[in-house]
DNA sequence: TATGAATGAGTGTTCATTCAT
DNA sequence: GATGAATGAACACTCATTCAT
C-alpha cells in the first residue's frame, strides 16, 4: 500500500505541474485529480492544502532544473555548458508559464520552494563558476543576478507571444552582457 | 452627474490597477469595487465585463509608461535617458507584478491593450533610437528584444525578494549587453 | 408638459406590451425604457413598480381586445362575428405569448387587470349572446367557459410550435363543441 | 453513498417540479436546493446547468403523464378512459402551471424533453385511437390538436381563478367538439 | 421634470475543502 | 486508504429601485 501511495503522490505531482504550469493557480484541484486519475480526496490526503500542492509542484519543478544543471557540469565544455544551461532553463521555464509566479501574490515563494530554488541556484552556480574559470563569463558576476535574469526571460518568453528569434536575440544580449569582453 | 461618473471611473481604474497589479487576474471585481468605494454594479456599469476592466487597467498602466518614456525623450542626454528609462520601466512594472502578464496566459493581450502596448513600444523605440544615434546602444538592437528583457526583469524583480543591488547588477548586465562595446 | 408626459406614458406602455409580450416577466424594465426611448427613472415615475407596469400593460392589452369585440358586435352577421372574434382573440393573444401569464406566479391577475379582463369578458359576452340569439351557439353556454377556452388556446398556440393547421383544427373542435348541433 | 446520491437526485427533481411548476423558469435554483434540503452546489453536481435541471424536471413531469395514460389504456372502457385521461391531464397540468411552457418561450423544448413529450403524445394517441375505434371520438381527429387543447385548458385553468364548474363545462365543450355526434 | 448613475440584493456557477462509505 | 458526494463561501454578473443633477 505504501507503494500505491507513493505512485499516487508522483502521479498527482506530475498532474499538478502540468495543470498549474498551464493555467497558473487558476487550475483547479479537481482538474489535477482528474488528470492524475485519482479522486479529489486523495489529492487532499497527500497535500492537505492547495498551497501545499502548488509548493510541492514547484519543488519538483526546481529539482528537475537542478538536476539538468548538475548534468551539464559534468559533461561538456564549460562555455558550451553555460550557454546550454541558460537556454535550457529559459525554455523549460517557458513551458510552465505560470508555475514560477503561481503563489507570488503574497510576495515570496513558499518556504519549501525557497529551499528547492536555492538548490537550483547552487547548481547554476556550479556551471557559472566553471564558465568563469574558463574565462567565458566575467568574474564579478554572481549567481544572484544570473538567476534573476534567467527567471525573467523564462517568464517573459512564456507569457509573451514573442517570435522565437526575438527571444534568441534577447538571450544573446544577456550572454553578451555576461561575457568577458563586455563593458 | 457626468462629473461624478468620470470621477468614479478614475477611482475604479486606479483601484483596478492596484488590485490586479498585486493579485493578478485573480483579484476580484468586488475587491476593486470596495477599494474604489463604490458598489459592484457601478464597476460593471463602467466596464461591463471583468476582462474589459482588466484591459482598461492595462491600458492605463501602459499609457503611464508611454508618457514616462516620451518625457525622457525630450529631456536629457540620450545615454542617460536610455538608462533612466530602462530602470524606470522595470521599477514601475515591479510594483504591479501581475499586471503585465495578467491576461497573457491564454495567448495575446486584449485588443485595446495591444494598441496601448504598442504605444509604449513606440515611445521606448524613440528613446532607443536616440541612444543608438548617440552610439550608446548597438545599432542592430530592436525594441522587441529590449521590451522582452524589460518585461522579464520587471516581473522577476517583482516576484523574487531579490535585494535591490542584485537587480541593479542584472540591469547592468543587460545594459552592457546592449551597449556599443559589447560582443 | 402634461402632453409630453401622456405621450411618454403611451410609449412606455407600448414598449412594455412588446417586451413583456415577447419575453414574459423576464423582460427587464430597462429594456422597456430603452425601447420607449426614455430613461429608466421615467418609467418608474409613471409606474412606481414593475408589477404596476406589467399590470398596466395587461390592461392596455385587454382594452384592445375589448374594443375589437365591440367593433364586431356592431358590424357583421352574428355567426360570422362569433367565429371571427374567437379567431382574432386567439391570434392576438398568440402574439404576446407571455403577457397573459406574466404575473400569475402568485395565482390571480392583479386587481386592475381583473377589471379590464372583465371588460373583455363582457364584450365577448355581447358577441356570444348575439350568436346564441342567431342559434349559432348553444344557449346554455356561458362566457366563463368560452373565455377560459379562448385564453387556453391563445396561450397554447403561442407557446407551442404547433403548425397553424393544427391550431385551425383545434379551433374548429371548440367551435363545434359550442355550436347548436353539438352534443 | 451511491444510495444517498440517488435519493438526493430524486429529492432535487421533486423540489424542482414543485418550484418550476409554481413559479416557472423564474424559480431559483437556490430555492430548489432549499426545498430539497441540500446545498446549491449539490444541485449543480447533479444538474450542471439550470437548463438541464429544468429539462430533467420536465422529463419527469412528462413521464408521469405518459404513465397515467398507459395505465388508462389497459384498464377501462375506451370512452370512459378517454374522458378520464383528458380530465386527468388537465388537472395534473393545472398543478404545475408553468412547467409545460417553461422553456418554450424562445421556441422549442430542450432535446431531452422533446423525446419525453413525444412519449406522452404517443401514449395519449393510444387512448385516442381506442376511443375512436369505440366511435366515441370522431375519426379525423389527430393527437396534435387534442394535445394543443389539453395544454391550453391546463394552462388556462391554472392561471385563472376560474371556478371548477367553469372548467368542467369547458372540458365538456371540448369533449363534445371531439365526439362522434358533433358538427 | 426627466435623466443617467448608483446601489444592494439576488442569480447561476465554481471551487477548496470535508464527510460518509 | 481511497473514493465520490456534499457543502459554504466565493465570484461574475443582472436588475428593480433610488438618488443627484
Amino acid at each position: 500500500m505504501r507503494q500505491d501511495a507513493r505512485e499516487n503522490r508522483e502521479r498527482i505531482l506530475a498532474a499538478a505541474e502540468e495543470v498549474f504550469g498551464a493555467h497558473g493557480a487558476t487550475g483547479s484541484t479537481e482538474e489535477v485529480a482528474r488528470r492524475a486519475g485519482v479522486g479529489v480526496a486523495t489529492v487532499f490526503r497527500h497535500f492537505p492544502t492547495k498551497d501545499e500542492l502548488v509548493e510541492a509542484a514547484l519543488v519538483r519543478h526546481f529539482d528537475h532544473l537542478a538536476e539538468q544543471a548538475r548534468a551539464l557540469v559534468a559533461g561538456v565544455d564549460p562555455a558550451v555548458a553555460w550557454r546550454t544551461l541558460v537556454r535550457a532553463m529559459i525554455d523549460t521555464g517557458a513551458t510552465k508559464p505560470a508555475l514560477a509566479s503561481v503563489l507570488t501574490g503574497g510576495g515570496e515563494l513558499p518556504n519549501g520552494a525557497v529551499a528547492a530554488s536555492n538548490r537550483v541556484k547552487a547548481a547554476v552556480g556550479e556551471v557559472l563558476r566553471q564558465a568563469q574559470d574558463a574565462e567565458a563569463v566575467r568574474p564579478e558576476v554572481t549567481v544572484e543576478e544570473v538567476y534573476l535574469l534567467i527567471r525573467g526571460l523564462a517568464h517573459a518568453s512564456a507569457t509573451s507571444m514573442a517570435r522565437s528569434d526575438t527571444l534568441d536575440r534577447a538571450i544573446d544580449v544577456v550572454l553578451a552582457g555576461l561575457s568577458r569582453s563586455a563593458g
